[in-house]
DNA sequence: CCCCTGTTGAATGGATACAAAACCAAATAC
DNA sequence: GTATTTGGTTTTGTATCCATTCAACAGGGG
């Protein structure tokens, strides 16, 4: 039997809806719709070539998740790709040190061998991403990306559907800010990898406590370090044009 | 067309779609929407006296939220209200102690004053409950809401949208199993009110580590006292309704 | 020269019309 | 008697159309 499906490129959605909401979610985390941005439906529609119908539809999921903002403008909506503040930031990565604490603190009550191939996992993502440390030119896209796989662990081991899909919903907004502000995060990556040992012995000790702690703990000071790194550079995309 | 007055009788929002989706969200809430029941658009538009286009809209949103769950039947979406089971309820009380032990970390750290401020309100919402408590036939919906309200003011005392917005969609699933389930909690109220205790000797003494902690056990044992209950007393409205 | 106002264009929200997919049931064939 | 297929009905998914309203711009008046 053949598979007929694909007919837009990319992962398969079944309903426009979805796909329409991928896409556009898609287009914010690279970037394409700038922070700031006016969205504007027809624009969108044309853009991904169906009606506006799905990508209202779309619109609206993406404004509850908080990737739009709609500046009042009188009785109208307006939407904005929600910009990059230190504030929003912050609290993006604490939200998400939340989720993340909560994946751990489940994933350090598994029964003893699943922990251990957890924490194999683990640990050997985190290697990966010391050796790749150590080659300071190396890329970076796959520096982000482990690191989200690394947390990603933890979750992807536990049967927590909620928790998931809140997750798959916030994560990437904080890797927006990662994204963009972290290029000048290389300095601090060494700590970042210790707060992971960390996190890794405790899930290894079975300490949901202590797992949970450390990995919201983790996420605080990474916190801390984007607000530091924005300080610096200064909040990218409070500026609002129009691709 | 004078049926469009109707819609915007209660204090909503202007637009048909938030109307829709707060009436909806409220009929899953009050039951009215049994755990389980099939969605229809048409009969939902009907009834709340909209077109499908808003209604659409707003169960896309609810299934992101949780509330409504798609069983996967081909290649189109059958909604059914979400079914309230032991392990459901226990994952979103544990989000919304990831979440509320967030928001008493944050309370921890605020000013001494604001801080004072806040304790005096729990103080004394706690002290009313510990009154109510014991008067064993007072009104049990006020109950609810008054420890739906102490736990909202660490909440309402820090600036963070994004932490108040996720609050806002998770926390009245709990309220959902609550209303259902906490008919047999009335003899571990008292643990509770201790609990609560502690919580806020920790944002007095501005112990954000101790408040986030606390929160947070305090949530994971009511789940687990949730569990107890639904163990006794079977899984209300867990009916599948399959083929 | 600046401000006020009327007009026009554009974008959003809502409704309806239309197509396709899935469920249900009945009838027929084995 | 059972299983399979087929036709009709229900329900969802998508597009288009209409009304409302906001904003920009131009022209006239102070």
């Amino acid at each position: 039997m053949v598979i007929l499906m694909s007919a837009l490129e990319s992962e398969n959605a079944g309903s426009l809806n979805d796909s329409a909401y991928e896409r556009i979610r898609s287009m914010i985390l690279n970037g394409s719709l700038a922070p700031g941005a006016r969205i504007v439906e027809s624009d969108l529609a044309d853009h991904i070539g169906v009606s506006r119908t799905p990508v209202r539809s779309a619109l609206h999921r993406l404004q509850q998740d908080g990737y739009l903002l709609d500046q009042e403008r009188g009785r109208k909506v307006r939407l904005i790709v929600a910009p990059l503040t230190k504030e929003d930031g912050r609290e993006i990565y604490h939200v998400v040190g939340a989720l993340d604490g909560l994946a751990a603190w489940h994933a350090a009550r598994l029964p003893e061998a699943r922990r251990a191939a957890l924490v194999a996992g683990m640990t050997e993502i985190n290697e990966t991403l010391a050796v790749l440390e150590r080659s300071p030119q190396g890329e970076f896209q796959r520096l982000l990306e482990l690191h989200s796989e690394f947390h990603a662990l933890p979750l992807r081991a536990i049967e927590a559907p909620r928790l998931k899909s809140l997750h798959a919903t916030t994560k990437p907004q904080a890797d927006r800010y990662r994204r963009i502000y972290s290029s000048g995060d290389f300095g601090q990556q060494k700590l970042s990898l210790h707060e992971h040992a960390g996190i890794i012995d405790s899930i290894k000790d079975g300490d949901p406590t202590g797992a949970l702690r450390r990995t919201q703990e983790h996420w605080m000071l990474a916190a801390d370090r984007l607000c530091g790194i924005i300080d610096v550079v200064g909040e990218q995309g409070s500026w609002r044009p129009q691709a």
